[in-house]
DNA sequence: AATCAATACATTTTT
DNA sequence: TGTATTGATT
């Protein structure tokens, strides 16, 4: 057994032995906070604690794995295995499949993701003949959602005068009834959604004393990380579990709360102490992670925040290199200049491209970063975005899975009904729906016994239903001699939809059949790593977890020596040596959602806190002074953040003025005119001429060639010459196939349009 | 019912 | 920019 304890720092190794009674660990940025989680874990263990009794709750499953394996490799996998480590939504849905009947569900219960329940809502929108205007699907789910985390029900929903109030004055005193119908539907097709594994987890350990004392009883010692990011529903189910033992250590840094949006409570953490007076206390103040500069320059900032728990992080690394800020005309050239960066410091130092890190505020920045350092050869790998699990062809896949694991599951059933085409159309669908709706019962009952139903079919939609019905019995058949594997192959097979991406030979096409045989190849793993514990696999055991894996959960066994791409909230927990944080703009980042809040600017300026921190050695940050997005070039202000932080810690570019914006920040967006869709051209529209002429001769007849790769385009938007663009790579042959337009201003490269479509070639000299 | 083109619409962050 | 939806056509 190692020394591990001599690994620790003082008040890391108290906390470590602290192990009964309640602790509250606020662990600075890079204070090694994941090693004294791992340690407590394994010094519980060595005092003779089970493993089974232990519960350690994380953020990610990422998380979770990666401090399962270190302490496998510390006690040994056969001890590791039985400790229970997980999400909170992964464990307390493990759970929820054990006690389901005691709330009245069946144990295999399917999970909808948000875009299933925003389908499910946006019919009963449909149906409830509900103004679709005033009752968006995205609204109305996430009232629904905000009402789960706060653990009201629909009945207390409508029961609330003040959230019954707050609808009617947004005009959408409905959403009560909206939420009761889902939380039935739901419940009728045996489903549940994200909030419901911690909603019914609630109602489950209210309704059956019994149960939650029996689990009270099993997790005797509870660790909690990332507490500042727990939402009430979370908390509260905590609070019960830990009442009898009171052995309960969370672990969490305020200044690193960032997910308010999804219900965070950072008061839980702020008010641990209350919850628990006679708590332990342990403040790991010692950053090991990065320069003094950058965490210097990280307390100038996160100092501005009024809420927080006092703490001083500092670093005794080297000083470190001052925070260089890098200025941009464009968001191209702000990726070029990054890339340009990295080449610099790949060459220059030596550093391996995995030791870089590009962090943007939102997902849609990625696409840009991409391309530059495409260009310029450098690997990378985008981290979340369109997860894995979420495009298109894998869900489609998984549909099928659900419906074979649970038949009830009627968002599934719709996804594959007609997919691939089999001739069962919209208008089937909605009878099929209805019929099923009115005798109260599930879809597939009703396409089981269509005789019962007269739905007035006639043998075209018959057959195939009929055609489909079979497919499924004997693949549920299958079920009982077949492992994950073997099922999924055969529905892929079976089912046509591997026929069906094999035969698209465009380049979509491919990539989607790829994306299929790498879901089988992902189930085969699956499969073997339960062979090698000597346990059988089913399909609905893999479904189980799937719900709940996130892309990257999914191992990626490809060359990982690659420039990281990311959201800050997905870097949370991450280090690197060199990080960029990108589009460091007033309305972007703080975005434009948060500037009138007082609470929510400081979230944002925890989010940039958190992106700050992630750095060891190289921090940039950059900005862009034009930004091309929805489809309309902007002008953008540098945010406020980067002069927030303390002026010893950076190198400001000299040409820019920032004293200016500090008061008047520019929102440049608003005075623009609003953009006349009849006689300005969008981007899109500008190329594609057909269009233009109608619209705009004047647009059409600045093509001045007919040779496809001399094209020159000039293009107005909102009545300002633009300037001429031309084309730079074309794909396939013109006229009516995509290319690149790169528009000039002046010399330099303004905007790209990429892909953009070419249709009718109208020459004018 | 399927297909295609036009257009409407949305962009914060995620278990 | 890209996806979902609508509408027209076959």
């Amino acid at each position: 057994m190692t020394n591990y304890l001599d690994e620790l720092n003082d008040v890391q190794r108290q906390a470590v032995e602290q192990t009964t009674g309640a602790s509250l660990v606020i662990a600075g940025a890079g204070s090694g906070k994941t090693r004294v989680l791992t340690y407590r874990i394994v010094h519980l263990l060595n005092q003779g604690v089970r493993p089974s009794n232990i519960l350690s709750l994380t953020f990610t499953n990422k998380a979770a794995r990666e401090m399962k394996e270190r302490i496998a490799s510390i006690v040994g996998e056969e001890t590791a295995r039985y400790i229970w480590m997980g999400t909170f939504h992964s464990i307390f849905a493990k759970i929820l499949r054990i006690e389901a009947e005691a709330i009245g569900y069946a144990s295999n219960f399917t999970i909808y993701d948000a875009d299933d329940s925003k389908n499910l809502i946006k019919n009963i929108i449909k149906e409830f003949k509900l103004d679709d205007q005033a009752y968006k699907p995205n609204v109305v789910f996430s009232r629904i959602s905000q009402a789960k985390n706060n653990l009201v029900t629909a009945q207390a929903y409508a029961a609330n005068p003040r959230l019954v109030q707050i609808d009617k004055s947004t005009k959408t005193p409905e959403i009560h009834q909206i939420y009761k119908t889902y939380a039935q539907r739901c419940f009728q097709s045996g489903v549940m959604d994200f909030d419901d594994l911690l909603l019914q987890t609630n109602i489950l350990f209210r309704n059956k004393p019994e149960i939650l004392k029996k689990y009270q009883d099993k997790f005797k010692f509870i660790l909690v990380d990332e507490y500042q990011d727990t939402n009430s529903s979370q908390y509260l189910i905590i609070r019960k579990l830990s009442e009898t033992n009171q052995n309960i250590c969370v672990v969490g840094d305020d200044a690193q709360s960032i997910y308010s949006f999804r219900g965070a409570k950072i008061e839980n953490i702020l008010n641990y102490q209350k919850d628990y007076p006679n708590c332990h206390v342990f403040k790991l103040e010692q950053n090991y992670r990065s320069t003094q500069n950058i965490v210097d320059a990280a307390n100038s900032i996160i100092a501005k925040n009024k809420h927080q728990i006092q703490k001083h992080v500092f670093s005794e690394n080297s000083k470190g290199k001052r925070i260089k800020v890098i200025q941009a005309v464009t968001d191209v050239e702000e990726g070029y200049k990054v890339s340009n960066d990295i080449i610099e410091k790949h060459l220059g130092n030596h550093y391996d491209f995995k030791d870089f890190v590009i962090l943007y505020r939102t997902n849609a920045q990625s696409r840009i970063f991409e391309e530059s350092l495409r260009k310029r050869n450098i690997p990378y790998k985008i981290y979340g975005g369109l997860s894995f699990y979420q495009r298109k062809e894998i869900k489609d896949l998984l549909a099928y899975f659900r419906f074979i694991v649970n038949q009830r599951d009627s968002e599934a059933l719709k996804r594959i009904i007609n997919y691939p085409k089999r001739g069962i159309g919209v208008a089937s669908v909605g009878k099929i729906e209805q019929a099923a709706r009115m005798a109260e019962t599930s879809m597939w009952e009703v396409i089981t016994n269509l005789a019962s139903f007269n739905l007035g079919f006639t043998a075209r939609t018959i057959n195939p239903l009929r055609e489909f019905v079979g497919l499924i019995l004997s693949l549920i058949r299958e079920q009982e001699q077949n492992n994950a594997y073997e099922m999924a192959s055969m529905i892929a097979s079976k089912s046509g939809i591997l026929k069906g991406l094999y035969s698209d030979t465009t380049p979509e096409g491919v990539s989607r059949y790829e994306n299929v045989q790498e879901l089988l190849n992902g189930i085969k793993e699956f499969n073997s790593q339960a062979e090698s514990r000597d346990e059988i696999a089913t399909l609905s055991l893999y479904m189980e977890d799937v719900a709940l894996l996130t892309s990257d959960d999914k191992n990626d066994k490809t060359d990982n020596n690659r420039v990281a791409l990311m959201t800050i909230h997905s870097a949370k927990g991450l280090e690197f040596k060199n990080v960029y944080i990108v589009g460091v703009e007033e309305n972007l980042f703080p975005s434009l959602r948060s500037v009138g809040s007082q609470s929510e600017i400081e979230e944002e300026r925890r989010l940039f806190y958190v992106a700050v921190t992630r750095a060891e050695e190289h921090l940039s940050i950059s900005f862009a002074k034009s930004r091309y997005k929805w489809g309309q070039l902007y002008d953008c202000a540098p945010s406020r953040f980067i002069t927030e932080i303390d002026e010893l810690y950076v190198d400001l570019p000299e040409n820019e003025s920032f004293e200016e914006q500090k008061e008047t920040p520019s929102y440049s967006f608003n005075k623009r005119p609003a953009a006349n869709k009849k006689t300005n051209l969008s981007s899109r529209r500008v190329i594609n001429t057909q269009r233009a002429q109608k619209t705009n001769p004047a647009a059409a007849s600045n093509f001045t060639s007919d040779d496809p790769n001399k094209l020159e385009i000039g293009m107005n938007i909102e009545h300002q010459r633009f300037g001429k663009g031309f084309v730079e790579d074309l794909q396939g042959e013109f006229p009516n196939k995509k290319a690149t337009i790169v528009f000039e201003k002046e010399g330099t490269k303004l905007l790209l349009l990429k892909f953009a479509k070419l249709k009718i070639l109208k020459e004018h000299k």
